[in-house]
DNA sequence: GATGAATGAGGCTTCATTCAT
DNA sequence: TATGAATGAAGCCTCATTCAT
């Protein structure tokens, strides 16, 4: 009921996570962050995996919406897959600590049940980028590929060139990055096509 | 020593660790998996830590070796590309333990010069990615891109793609897959450029 | 808080501690002797050191603080003595315990910190006799000499021969072991000094 | 048989021993520091406990036997004792490692045949300490008192006067400190005897 | 005689979880 | 609702000892 109380455990849980791992997290920081008593998130989550998993849907879904909401309007494909890339790289990096949870910590030895609920986030959100290839595929815009595959390289893809950017940002400029993962995502590798 | 000894040790690391997780993985089933007692491990390595990296190194420096093996050939470099993938695609699946270590249990909570000799063998197989695209760029077959990213993003790409097929191989033939990744990595999503 | 639970296992520990040493002491058995979980141990000190740090320093502080209210008098220096000396024999043997381990535990292998934190409430007992010698030296009683070296001798003096009484009380009675220990402190050995 | 080995054995654990204590010495130093294998070790001595009981009574055998030596000649009384503070003090300058063995490592845990043995080392200086002793008070020079319990404390009173002298040497001229020691033993701390 | 790889019992410590208040 | 003292299972690691060579 206290959403706040809720929230302010969640926000806790997040950074904790995110900077120590599922395994090395630990009840005890993650009850000091938010400022409550360690009986408190039992009061209120039933254990540390249920913890983790709302933790990280609800972090999730909150940035989905965000990606969604910013690919709403009607652009042609080029520029959908261009603001794609730019929304995903700018939200990797405000919520990278959430984003590393959920691309790197599906180690086992968390309950299943809550692997399976990370897992289908992942899934919303490549099925949300295989349904914009779809609606690019539909219009003639797309090669005819497999979307779903097409989506989950492209994850990866994405993911991989985040997350190195976050560790040598200095080396590189933010939109020459976006130019080069949409170049090479658009019209590949090779030097011309025909 | 015993040379024989060492490598069944590391055998069974492998295994543990990419089935659980570093965190997870206990000394007591590595030393069971390897058929010693738990001070040979100590014996031979001087903590969970050092086993770990010695697994993942040795291990990778073994699926690169071959990777470069299969790559010294001197096509063209398309075919180079496609090798490239294949290869790559069927180490994934042969040694999927060790690969699951190596991209996805980065996590915090290792020791940091653990961390980063790891961290030093994913960036020997990106470079050797590097290299193979600076040769393709340099006799014009590439796109003028910082070949270093390329292989970020590459790396990602089909790494999420082989994991995807591990999980879902009865869906999906191989070699339709190596045809996807061949044709999004070369010519992009687009379907026709200019 | 509960003070009571504290106290119980710094009983324990004494007693343990002092029946086997600091190394061979077992955290299970303190917890046992003291009728609490192994885990209620570390929730109360951070360690096996720190444990033992409180053990004996509270200890301690407790005995000099009876030896220097026994002493608080205003008796000639002699009788001073002559009380030092009874109060020292009696309180050794109440906290026997305590007493071999402050004067025959300060072997290594025990952290650094800790071991000082003992040779400090060692000192203080030294400087607390120190101390009473000073105010009979300055009263003319006593001979011109360091009052701290006379101390540390002195406490030798009488841990050594507590000690021996401790494990041949059968064969010695307590007054004469005082009235002897008396006679050499104040006279010396030898027959007649002129 | 090979004298010179078991020599060599006997000096590196007496090292390590006295350096760590009993309990924190580890068979694989002293073999390092004895430059030998640590089966060895085993094949010469039946275990740990047999190799400290071997390691600290052929010690003090030698330096018993050298304080024997030092005071055999026929001196008078006073002459005696000050030269016992003497020898005393040397000699456990030159052996400190063993001294604190002997006078400190007597804690429990180790086999009580062994302490038993050490005791019996123990036992053997402060009687030849009383012996000296019976030897003055039958001339006469001494006071009638018990010499077993006299030595007791004098051989207390030394030690811990040594200890210190040996941790805060720059302090402190060696030759005050033998008359400081000198001076308590034969006349004791009061002023003026009469 | 000598070696050192291998062993495994046993120690310290951590931490998710519980429950009386 | 909220707390935090207490728990105890379980993990990592050490090291004296053994034994095949």
């Amino acid at each position: 009921m206290p959403v706040i109380k809720r929230k302010k455990i969640l926000e806790a849980a997040a950074t904790v996570f995110s900077q120590k791992g599922f395994h090395q997290a630990r009840m005890d920081e993650i009850a000091k962050e938010a400022g409550v008593a360690k009986g408190t998130l039992y009061y209120n989550f039933s254990g540390k995996s249920k913890l983790f998993a709302a933790t990280v849907t609800e972090g999730m879904e909150k940035i989905i919406g965000q990606v969604e909401k910013e690919l709403e309007s009607d652009l042609p494909f080029k520029e959908h897959l261009r603001k794609l890339i730019r929304s995903n790289l700018s939200l990797y990096l405000k919520y990278s600590d959430l984003s590393k949870i959920v691309f790197n910590e599906l180690t086992s030895g968390i309950d299943n049940d809550v692997l399976e609920e990370i897992e289908k986030v992942r899934l919303r959100y490549i099925d949300f980028i295989a349904d914009l290839l779809r609606q690019g595929r539909e219009r003639g815009y797309l090669k005819e590929i497999d979307t779903r595959l097409a989506a989950v390289g492209i994850v990866g893809f994405l993911d991989n060139l985040c997350n190195y950017y976050l560790k040598n940002h200095e080396m590189l400029d933010q939109e020459t990055l976006i130019d080069i993962m949409f170049s090479i995502l658009s019209s590949g590798l090779l030097a011309h096509e025909g």
